[in-house]
DNA sequence: CGAAGTATTGAGGACGGTCAATCCTCGTGG
DNA sequence: CCACGAGGATTGACCGTCCTCAATACTTCG
């Protein structure tokens, strides 16, 4: 299912990032105030709208990210136009580290899932960051180690899960996540439609509402337009182990 | 593919493994023959059966290996027992890196397709190889890279197109990576089974089995019992392609 | 208020999974 | 060398899941 993508406007270097940003996100937590310092004073920084690309699939890596807050999406997009959702970055994670696995141009591209903020340097800096910050390789790769466990783990619910079981893993993993508790359950706390639901599921939106709306009767969940509340978690994990 | 080899079940140090055997292999093309002395020195050969386990999904991560000879396929198994196979790896690549990614156990099982023979060293030498050799860093995260790639391309494939296609994509990059010309056709060139296929492309033998029976038909491809062989290549991408 | 985006729901049907029976191929051991 | 058994392959019948097509309603915003 084609979407319509916006263009967003310009990135620009704030006066005097603070370094409580950076100190406890792990691949910079054990770096000093000094070095710190450093680091942002080389980064850009970035407000994105929610629903628009950070980078684009194929484009050549010229910087990476810093996730400091929101929620990015990182989806590829099929010849006939359909997007197909890889992975969810929360906010404290790097993004676009083409670099750390000796890539050129980035596998996928990066849509923001809400409004977010991004830091950003040069791919020119990754080898000094390497070099010369204690933790950070290590660090980097641990996260990466980490996404090719969710991918390992997407491609065995999609080869041997139902629909059903899809999308009720699909929202346990979200309020996981960004769950917020509310009265009366627990609420994914950005705004997601039933399209973006079933890019994430691999199923169509049709069978994402009807779903859900069979789950409100049985009172598993609550739900309004791109708002969507769980009552019952439990029964909602009996169900994604079908 | 090295089929009559002297029985050699337990691991052992091989008498001089001779330096050819790695000094084609990107991750030690760029060292000296002294330099991939020593790593043979430290390393354990081995020779295993087709369809066995190398290492297991949560093993905690022993050693690294690099596939010398044959083929391995790379699965997860859910917890009702399907496996599903993640990727393919050919001789020539190293496997079981987990260190690379900042894992203490192996995050699935590595099952040999054919009969292999595979270099293995402790894990504890990771950091001497990726500190001391040069492009071996690069190289393994090269390898990563190409990995994530395939992973991501599973992912979509699985999430957007119909079984026919996600076969005949499959039978492609089989004889694309392990083709063997033979007359009338190309020949995967190594035994593989409808079932085999079917946890490449999560379906079912039966289905794997009806298509392959139509496209013989059809002139398309030829099969005997763990064998294919494809005679018309560019009919297979069109209908890959839809 | 209109327009665009989002959501719901029904009807129909295809794809492909399940069940089941049969056959073929190959390796083993008598 | 042949018989047997096990693993592999084929094919048919049936049917459920989920996709497609389609119509309609709700929500938000300019």
């Amino acid at each position: 299912m084609t979407r319509a993508m916006t263009e967003q406007p310009t990135r620009k270097t704030l006066p005097r990032l603070d370094e409580s940003l950076l100190t406890h996100l792990p691949p910079f937590s054990r770096l000093e105030k000094r070095q710190i310092r450093t680091i942002l004073d080389q980064a850009s920084s970035r407000r994105y709208e929610a629903g628009v690309a950070v980078f684009n699939e194929g484009d050549s890596a010229e910087r990476f990210y810093m996730l400091l807050d929101g929620y990015v999406r990182v989806v590829r997009i099929t010849p006939t136009g359909e997007q197909v959702t890889a992975l969810h970055i929360p906010a404290g994670q790097l993004l676009g580290i083409a670099k750390a696995i000796g890539r050129e141009t980035y596998p996928a591209t990066a849509m923001t899932a809400t409004e977010s903020i991004v830091l950003s340097w040069p791919t020119s800096l990754w080898d000094t960051f390497v070099a010369e910050y204690d933790g950070f390789a290590t660090e980097t790769y641990k996260t990466l180690g980490h996404r090719v466990g969710e991918m390992n783990t997407r491609i065995v619910e999609l080869a041997t899960q139902q629909v059903e079981q899809r999308v009720a893993n699909a929202i346990l993993r979200l309020i996981n996540q960004t769950g917020r508790k509310v009265e009366g359950g627990i609420e994914i706390d950005f705004p997601i439609t039933r399209q973006d639901l079933s890019e994430l599921t691999a199923t169509t939106l049709h069978t994402v509402s009807r779903l859900l709306s069979g789950w409100e009767k049985r009172g598993l969940v609550e739900s309004k337009r791109k708002r969507i509340k769980v009552c019952d978690p439990h029964a909602l994990v009996v169900l994604s182990q079908g």
